[in-house]
DNA sequence: AGCTTAAAGCGAACATGTTGCTTCAAGCGC
DNA sequence: GCGCTTGAAGCAACATGTTCGCTTTAAGCT
């Protein structure tokens, strides 16, 4: 396991560091261990052994990214919160960087712990909304059936069939899930 | 482009088919460009050339083996071939070969077109599966609604939570789109 | 048949990944 | 506090993988 303070945590830092500097500085195309290596002060065998490689490195990263930062906006409903925050997770997921982050998840990650993470990181927001809803005595799906209705197929879409996606999209989404009647 | 037919076409068939060979031998950890290369009776910048680099090379040989072989069977109703299509087709795809295919089919596509072959294999097959429907007046559901409620969710937990997942789920989205009352 | 040209072969220069051994310092017992 | 233990980082030599310019081959055309 990582020591949590002193020297390896400030490798872990500095390494970190120096995968998101060079990616906005020279693409993700062209990072390689050695580059990220010098630039974090680093021998690149440290990567290497810490990480396995820099797939590995690169889906750590990614995941971090792809932590919410905020708790979804309390916009009155049920169907107003999940409409905005179905918006916001497809802009955010079906952009080029986010999509780039995604692939990364997905790829450097022999035990799909990286890849349960991102979900688990959905669930939580949704169960947020969901929370708010009983909390205003509205009657709302579970968490499972939001999943499989609205964050399911927007994830399929970005993957599998990136053209044409907009907005409209994720908001039809949650009609069909919610009913498109009260409102 | 390859030149359809004479040496470039031998070139990559039998690159193909040394992808192939050596995943089943060695596994697909411990392949490299220059050992498929070697077996493939190629020299490596062949391949670089060609391909770019391994990722992209599996990325092709992924996609040539999620092409479904058969048309669906017909059990003679819509939510019997569904039912039946959907349990195969998460049999298939949640095993650990499948995921693995699945993973290289996304990975090395910097363009997504292979991404999108492999959602446009599975809408065929949904495309036979409601043309019977319809042959048999049956009302069915479009391809893009069954994509979003049961290829999509299938889809996600096998990507994102492959724990605990069986043929009842795959009957459980059926259910869930063309109503439990009728069989 | 001869020409044109994309693609394959070859080999050397180069970059990247791997490994054993050494050195460093965080955490712990005294 | 002070030194011991031990996991992690550094270093350097080595193995492997990648790229590139140039040459050669043969598919497709006229």
């Amino acid at each position: 396991m990582v020591r949590p303070g002193g020297r390896s945590a400030r490798v872990q830092a500095s390494v970190h560091a120096a995968v998101r500097e060079l990616e906005a500085e020279v693409g993700r195309e062209a990072l390689t261990v050695p580059l990220v290596a010098t630039r974090a002060g680093v021998t690149p065998s440290t990567i290497y052994r810490r990480w396995g490689d820099l797939q590995e490195l690169l889906s750590d990263v990614a995941v971090e990214r792809l932590r919410p930062e905020k708790a979804p906006r309390d916009r009155g409903s049920l169907r107003s919160d999940l409409e905005d925050w179905a918006e916001q997770f497809l802009e955010e997921m079906s952009a080029p960087t986010g999509r780039a982050y995604l692939r990364d998840a997905l790829l450097g990650d022999p035990d799909g712990s990286n890849a349960g993470q991102c979900s688990a990181y959905a669930a939580e927001q949704i169960d947020v909304i969901i929370g708010r809803a009983a909390g205003r005595a509205e009657t709302a799906p579970d968490v499972e059936t939001v999943l499989d209705r609205v964050v399911a197929p927007m994830m399929y879409r970005i993957l599998f069939r990136p053209e044409g996606l907009d907005t409209a999209y994720a908001r039809e989404l949650v009609a069909g899930l919610v009913g498109t009647t009260d409102r």
